[in-house]
DNA sequence: TAGTGGTCTAGACCACATG
DNA sequence: ATGTGGTCTAGACCACTAT
């Protein structure tokens, strides 16, 4: 079972929609079943995609290369390319010429800082220091519940730490993150380690974060977070609501980081 | 000259690059002309490109289909459809099945609210209403002028409005746009315009909005925004300082919008 | 029915990285 | 020298849109 072909080799996928023969035969009448088929390399995309979910192959580990993959499903190597083209544009994967192709990692320098927009405003490099203030559990309240398809009391941890810029604190950070997928995260653990949190998250407990949503706004300091970010109470901070997800969409972090955006910027890229 | 092939027809392609027949010369020395070549659809994607800069094509209309651009290039359609592919994902043209490939417009309700990140926090669609305050010449001022390219003091055109969102008003945006580019732009034609700015821009002063960067802080309100937002002075406002540019990545709009974000949020997604 | 983009294949060759 | 991804081709067929 180790190397073993995966489960469907070509004839799932061709079932509904290639005539393997030069039979004219029609066995995907795409009308008759709407929205039931979809192309090959979707197919593809959708098992290897599992392959992460599943833990097959982690960040950091190289997959097999096109060729074996187009052998093992039965595809040729152009279909096995265009899965592997999307999920290198949705940073699942990684290619690197010459060398093969990867499971992206929030480890690696190149996606380290993936999802952080913010920016000095002088255009040194940001490097931030993280404090850890807080962790503990907690029942998740009604809108982290909601985000993170829980029921409200459900157990969740909850972290707050603060990041400083220059020796400044720049950022408060809120997270909550469903208990039973971070079983074991202490504030211990939290201080002892080195690197960025998602890293810890990918390598520690399975769940690399893929993607993100994040809604900005401007609000007032409260009291507490004046104090920490040592500013006057009502000082406005950019509040940055974080709501994060591993493979197949699945929402696993809750994010709320209140910003001091005198020397910084959230920088945004339209096109 | 009108619908004749562009002046080069895969001759200039595959110079340095390509053995047409099956000679086995070695034209293209990866090695001793470093950065010099890139691949073909790069450069058939570069002749597309210009040919939208130069108008040739205009936003709504349709370009040649895939066999005919491969044919005028002297390129395999796989090489064209590689070009257009890059050139949809980046919104300068969008395909559609059966019928085309067709330059992009901010003037169809596909990609209307392209650069819009604004939502209200309820979900319903935004529809904002704009109300033209000022609209005048000035010198560009320093910052201003280092954006778009421009000397300290050189012509701009300097546009004020307001966005009302439910009768109320949400958005202070300040816009600069180079004199020479947006020459005739007045506060009477504004107002008269129906539809979006970026609209305008592109069908009246031929220069469509293609990327822009966004730079996001949360400030104070200043006596005047607070006033004409109808807020307390000091409320903390999002700003929003956007610059954009249309082809070959020209700079040619400087944007501050001042939004008050207690009912709206800026909404981003990361991958 | 004709024309367009969308999918898929098979095979060739190139560029890059590594042993 | 080998194996990997990157480019390019030629051709087939499908799905959608319009006439």
């Amino acid at each position: 079972m180790a190397t073993a072909p995966t489960p469907v080799t070509g004839q799932a996928f061709k079932a509904g929609r290639r005539k393997p023969a030069g039979g004219g035969r029609k066995l995907a009448p795409a009308a008759s079943a709407p929205a039931s088929f979809s192309p090959l390399y979707a197919q593809v995309k959708r098992l290897i995609t599992e392959d992460l979910r599943s833990g097959r192959w982690k960040p950091g580990e190289m997959i097999p290369s096109e060729a074996q993959l187009a052998s093992q499903h039965g595809v040729s190597q152009g279909t096995v390319r265009r899965a592997i083209d999307e999920l290198s544009i949705e940073n699942l994967l990684v290619r690197r010429q010459g060398r093969g192709t990867f499971v992206a990692s929030h480890l690696s320098p190149r996606s380290q800082f993936r999802f952080l927009r913010l920016r000095r405003d002088d255009q040194a490099p940001l490097l931030p220091i993280s404090t850890i203030l807080d962790c503990r559990r907690a029942k998740a309240p009604i809108d982290v519940a909601r985000q993170l398809h829980l029921r409200v009391g459900d157990s969740v941890i909850f972290v707050r730490r603060l990041l400083s810029v220059d020796g400044k604190p720049a950022v408060l950070d809120e997270l909550w993150l469903p208990a039973s997928r971070f079983k074991g995260l202490t504030a211990e653990r939290l201080v002892a380690y080195r690197g960025p949190l998602y890293g810890l998250f990918e390598s520690d407990f399975g769940t690399p974060m893929i993607r993100a949503l994040e809604r900005v706004r401007a609000v007032q300091a409260s009291a507490q977070a004046a104090k920490l970010l040592g500013v006057r109470a009502a000082c406005p901070l950019l509040l940055v609501e974080r709501l994060s997800f591993t493979y197949h969409d699945s929402p696993v972090e809750v994010r709320k980081g209140y910003c001091v955006t005198t020397d910084l910027h959230y920088l945004n890229e339209l096109n």
